[in-house]
DNA sequence: TTTCCTATTTTGTGATCACAAACGCATCCC
DNA sequence: GGGATGCGTTTGTGATCACAAAATAGGAAA
């Protein structure tokens, strides 16, 4: 599946997608040694990809060099979620004259698996999808740096987004990406602004007044 | 000066600092061996600051692995002004309350000294104070991950914006920064947000519309 | 003179090793 | 019983080495 041509790139790539999917608890302890054996390399190219990751938010490193999954303080949290409801009304916006008849369907046959998610309880899938959706509605605004800062954005709220959901149970999640494809649909800037901007404010605020004060 | 405790920290910022003040003009080449042996340490401290680096956007890899300071495009420069653009009056903003008299004078005195840039046609300096400037309004937002955003996204600029300065000369540059002080001072935050927004988009935009096609 | 091919050098990659600091745990003392 | 202390183990750090691929320089042929 993963043939990246480096050993750091393939071992990027893996750490990555367990983090961005929550399999990480936050806190959780990463090591060196574990993850080169896990995967079947030495600690060279493990280094480099931890250090990659950390550089995105995605992993912090303790002041002696320990490496774990990051755990949120509200402040961070809030953060995280005015950086998304800035930057990803912009991305939708620059996406929605590219958005053809094709992605439009897309994007719902998405939206249909997210709910089948929703039903079934399935946190992890929940948190999967729900980030492919966004990825696919953005790559159409061809604007990779911004892309970028939202999926790091994404990284670091991972682990938290899956053990919250895992924990809280996702009844009250609502969907506002319905609304933001008939605004894409309907070529309804201001209206798909507003749907995204809802549907990332809500993630987040469900996050900082339920999620922290278990930990 | 630079005393961090792990040599890849050193590197790391050593490189960053580089970078960030345009000492390294954009596609220029960078070698793992010359930097370890510039800063007398192997090539393993220096390949975990490179990775970091490039994580960042602050140098690019190419397909061979080699490493060297990002070209710009066009597209890529507007976008990184837009992410100025929506990141940096929301962080003045939040900055606002907590602007005090002392902070607003210290602002003053770094204003001061930009312009003597100018005059000078210290266009390295010039650079550096500016990014000064902004870092020290941020930093009392307390907003860290929104301020790391903003230092990517300078990192990324950092060798285009030299190159450009050096080479065009300073003399169009309009200072906003007196605008941004007095709104800070009146308490007037729209009027501080657009005082930033048309900072940061002066810079960006004499980027783009002169800066590259020379390339 | 230009172009193409080859040999040499440069350069990044990944594994291994030695080392020191931090951690975990059992023990001991108060 | 609780907390400090000691030691063995775990863990990250940095240097060195072997290797392969890429870049460069140099020479031969047209």
């Amino acid at each position: 599946m993963d043939e990246g041509a480096t050993a750091h790139e393939r071992v990027y790539r893996r750490l990555r997608r367990k983090i961005l999917h929550g399999e990480l608890a936050p806190g959780q302890a990463v090591t060196l040694r574990g993850v080169a054996a896990e995967l079947g390399v030495s600690m060279t190219p493990v280094r480099e990809a931890v250090r990659r990751l950390a550089a995105e938010g995605a992993l912090a490193i303790s002041a002696s060099g320990r490496v774990s999954a990051p755990v949120l303080t509200p402040q961070r949290v809030e953060e995280l979620a005015a950086i998304r409801a800035l930057l990803e009304p912009e991305l939708a916006a620059r996406a929605l004259p590219r958005a053809h008849f094709s992605l439009i369907e897309r994007l719902k046959r998405m939206d249909a698996e997210i709910d089948d998610m929703l039903e079934n309880g399935d946190a992890a899938g929940y948190v999967r999808a729900n980030i492919e959706f966004h990825r696919t509605l953005y790559l159409r605004a061809h604007a990779p740096a911004m892309l970028a800062v939202a999926e790091t954005v994404w990284l670091q709220m991972g682990p938290s987004m899956r053990a919250l959901y895992g924990r809280i149970g996702m009844g009250r999640v609502m969907d506002y990406h319905r609304k933001a494809i008939a605004a894409l649909a309907a070529g309804d800037e201001a209206g798909l602004r507003l749907a995204i901007r809802a549907d990332v404010r809500q993630g987040l605020t469900l996050l900082s007044s339920e999620g922290l004060d278990a930990a």
